[in-house]
DNA sequence: GTCTATACGAGGATAGAC
DNA sequence: GTCTATCCTCGTATAGAC
């Protein structure tokens, strides 16, 4: 039935007693949980099962769930937020910027591909509360600004900059919260699978950069 | 606190003793829980309380809370199943076929701006498993078929007609997904006003048109 | 058809032994 | 640091009066 996905019960066998190794395992299983179920659906009985522990390790290290949402949160963003000090302007053109930035973020979103997940659910069931705090907008902000200068420079069409940005994160994010869902006719490999997620990238920049240009390139 | 999005309770004034308007207020309540709240995080209490019904209801009409969310579910498809069906092929170039079907699309979705999301989250947390009964798969291959169709006709540039179905639908729905979540900055109306959602689909319109065409047309 | 009351299970959180 | 046992709230679902 439409239950919550959970993690089957394995016996323990090892136990680490390290604070790293355990916090860390939790963590992970918190991601895949939180981004399969969301906050409210997500079970800490099911973490502590895919982590290994017990359910009161949870508790002992993070407080409580929200703090663990939180800390998962916080690791999930940890890419994009490097990805936005990374690509500082250069003196280069609005095309180069941008698409230099989509590459820098798709390869963030591969590394870490259950991220947009989890923002995707954040947006839709926490309303956007915690990304405030963790700098989401300006992902958004960065891209519109990249539009408004290429628009300004004439090297893109004209278009609504805000608009555009939404549609270009849209078009990188999209892919990886659908994956569980698309038609699978006739393709092999899954959708997650890493050559999927470089076509995927690939396929997305050509995407964007014929569909923002003013003047093609001639061939 | 990262909690769910509840109704607020009011009192009960008119009951109205009819089996459609009362059927009708509970759907449209659970498309709003459901939709902010995914399936397992949704709560009945809250559903009742919107529809100004007593929880019993739901499941006097229902049976369960698994029922009521197929029933929205298939509420939910219905714009789209009829976009699907009244787009027939005529004979027209793929550009036209392709953006006149979108068009149908992007109005069945400002229509129920609430579907987009429903089935974000279905695809997220049920893995999909109610789609396939709807014909959800349908949709992208609909646009998967027209751009083969295009880039055979070499209307369309060379791309992989899968990874470009996928891009399309994402930058139909995304928005609705996000929209909660979008900087608002200097943005007079809300992302889901009416106007907002006409712009969107514009701009999306013009976005696919020049993300795909092989020759853009000269000016 | 509508309402109240309640059974019953699930799940977050804590206490305290080892 | 790790584990077991338990408390207590919340939420689905049902029974039965009006």
């Amino acid at each position: 039935m439409g239950h919550t996905v959970e993690a089957k019960r394995r016996p323990r066998r090892s136990y680490s007693r390290d604070r790293e190794i355990t916090v860390a395992a939790i963590l992970a299983a918190a991601e895949i949980e939180f981004a399969t179920n969301g906050f409210v659906a997500a079970r800490t009985e099911s973490i502590a099962a895919r982590a290994n522990v017990v359910k009161g390790m949870i508790f002992h290290y993070f407080k409580s769930k929200e703090g663990l949402f939180e800390a998962v949160l916080e690791r999930a963003y940890q890419p994009f937020s490097e990805a936005l000090d990374k690509s500082v302007e250069r003196n280069q053109t609005a095309t180069n910027s941008l698409l230099s930035f989509l590459e820098t973020l798709l390869t963030a979103m591969s590394s870490r591909p259950l991220s947009p997940v989890i923002f995707m659910l954040e947006s839709i069931q926490g309303g956007g509360e915690h990304f405030q705090k963790l700098g989401m907008p300006s992902l958004y902000s960065r891209i519109e600004a990249l539009l408004k200068k290429g628009i300004a420079a004439d090297e893109f069409r004209a278009m609504d900059p805000w608009h555009g940005a939404v549609n270009i994160v849209g078009l990188c994010g999209f892919y990886y919260c659908a994956a569980n869902n698309l038609p699978r006719v006739g393709k092999g490999s899954k959708p997650l699978s890493e050559a999927a997620l470089k076509k995927h990238a690939i396929e997305v920049m050509a995407f964007v950069r014929k569909g923002i240009t003013g003047k093609p390139p001639k061939k």
